[in-house]
DNA sequence: TAAACGTGGCG
DNA sequence: TCGCCAAGTTT
C-alpha cells in the first residue's frame, strides 16, 4: 500500500489519530481538536520566529515578545531599534524588519485584525507561501496546503520522490495537496509537521513508531533516510575582517547602526572593515592606540568569517555610545562574540 | 531562478 | 571537529 490518492482518507485518519495522542505541547499551540481558535497574532509570530529556526531557540523569544507585546497593535507601536534589539541572537534579521512592517500593516490597514484568507495574508510583509498557508490553516481553519521542510521530507518519503531538492519543490507541493481536506485543516498541518519533526526525522527516522509507515514508498524500499534526495551544495567561502572595540573608559562602547539592506541589516554592530578573502588593510575609525585582542570565528549561511578584534580607548566620533551590558544584548551574535573578546582582552 | 540571509545544536 | 540542519522570504 502506498500513498496514492485513493488511500488519502485512511492515511489522513491514521495521522490525525496519532496527532490526538502525540501532539507536542507548544506555547503558541491549541490542544488537538480544540474548537477555540488560536490567536492569529500568536500563530503568525511563532511561524515567523520558527522560519529556519529550531523550537528551543525560538521559544524564549516567543515568550518575551508576547509578554512585552500581547497584541499586534502593541507590537506595531514599538520603536524600530527596540524591536531589532529584542530579536538580537535569533538571526535572519530581515524577519524582524518585516515583522514590524507586517504588524504596522495589520494595525493601520486592517484595523488591528489579521486578515483570515491565505491570499490576504500572503500580501503582508514577510509572509510567504508557507506562513500564509500555516496561519490560514492553524488560526482560521482554512484547508490550506501547508508545506515546510518537514512536509517536504514526509511527502518525499511517502511517494519516494526521486527529483532532488530544491528542484522537487513544486512536485512535492502538488503531492502534499492531494492529502489536504476540509476536515481539521489546522490539526492536519501540525500533525504533518510534528510527524516530520519527531518521527520522520532527517536522520534515523523512527519508522516503527510511524502511524503511516504502511503507506510509505520509501519505507517499502527499505532506505527511507535516502529521501529527500538533495542536490550537491556549493562549498562555503571564507572571509576575513577587523572589528574595532572602542571604549570610553566609563563603561560605554562605540556602536554603529547598519544599513537596512544586506547582512545583519538594521542591527547595531561594531565598526568593522570590509570582509573579504584577504585580510583587509583597513583604517581604524579613530586615531587611537589600538591593541590586538585576537580574533573570533563565526559561520554564516553562505560564508565563514575570521574577525580580528582591536581594542582602544577613545571618545566622540559619530557613534552610538552604548553601555556595554546593553550592547551585549542588542548585538547580533557575531558582534557579541567580538565584543566579549575585546572586553576580556583589556579589562578596565 | 539562484543567491542572500544567522544561529546553535547534534551525530 | 565539522557538515548538516531547523516551521522560509525576498530580490
Amino acid at each position: 500500500m502506498t500513498a496514492v490518492a485513493s488511500h488519502a482518507p485512511e492515511l489522513r485518519t491514521a495521522l490525525l489519530d496519532w496527532y490526538d495522542s502525540h501532539a507536542r505541547s507548544l506555547p503558541w499551540r491549541a490542544p488537538p481538536g480544540s474548537t477555540a481558535r488560536t490567536d492569529p497574532y500568536r500563530v503568525w509570530l511563532s511561524e515567523v520566529m520558527l522560519q529556519q529556526t529550531t523550537v528551543p531557540h525560538a521559544t524564549p523569544y516567543f515568550e518575551r515578545f508576547t509578554a512585552r507585546w500581547p497584541t499586534v497593535v502593541n507590537l506595531a507601536a514599538v520603536e524600530d531599534s527596540d524591536l531589532m534589539a529584542a530579536w538580537a541572537g535569533l538571526g535572519y534579521y530581515a524577519r524582524a524588519r518585516n515583522l514590524l512592517a507586517c504588524a504596522r500593516a495589520v494595525a493601520n490597514d486592517h484595523g488591528g485584525v489579521f486578515p483570515d484568507t491565505e491570499a490576504a495574508l500572503l500580501a503582508l510583509p514577510g509572509v510567504g507561501a508557507y506562513t500564509a498557508a500555516a496561519v490560514a490553516a492553524i488560526a482560521f481553519d482554512r484547508p490550506a496546503n501547508v508545506v515546510d521542510g518537514n512536509v517536504e521530507r514526509v511527502v518525499s518519503r511517502l511517494f519516494a520522490v526521486q527529483t532532488p531538492l530544491p528542484a522537487a519543490r513544486p512536485e512535492l507541493k502538488r503531492l502534499a495537496a492531494t492529502l489536504v481536506a476540509d476536515d481539521r485543516p489546522g490539526d492536519w498541518a501540525q500533525a504533518l509537521m510534528d510527524l516530520g519533526s519527531t518521527v520522520c526525522r532527517p536522520k534515523s527516522p523512527l519508522c516503527l513508531m510511524c502511524p503511516i509507515s504502511g503507506f510509505c514508498a520509501a519505507r517499502a524500499e527499505g532506505q527511507p533516510d535516502r529521501y529527500p534526495v538533495k542536490a550537491a551544495k556549493a562549498a562555503r567561502p571564507h572571509r576575513q575582517g577587523i572589528a574595532w572595540v572602542l571604549r570610553d573608559g566609563q563603561g560605554r562602547v562605540a556602536l554603529v547602526r547598519r544599513p537596512d539592506k544586506g547582512l545583519l541589516g538594521g542591527m547595531v554592530g561594531l565598526p568593522t572593515s570590509d570582509w573579504a578573502e584577504e585580510v583587509p588593510d583597513a583604517t581604524p575609525p579613530a586615531g587611537a592606540d589600538w591593541a590586538d585582542a585576537g580574533a573570533i570565528e563565526h559561520v554564516f549561511t553562505h560564508f565563514s568569517l575570521t574577525l580580528g578584534v582591536r581594542v582602544a580607548q577613545g571618545s566622540g566620533g559619530d557613534f552610538l555610545w552604548t553601555p556595554e551590558a546593553e550592547a551585549l544584548n542588542a548585538l547580533p551574535t557575531v558582534f557579541a562574540k567580538a565584543l566579549v573578546r575585546g572586553l576580556e582582552s583589556s579589562p578596565e
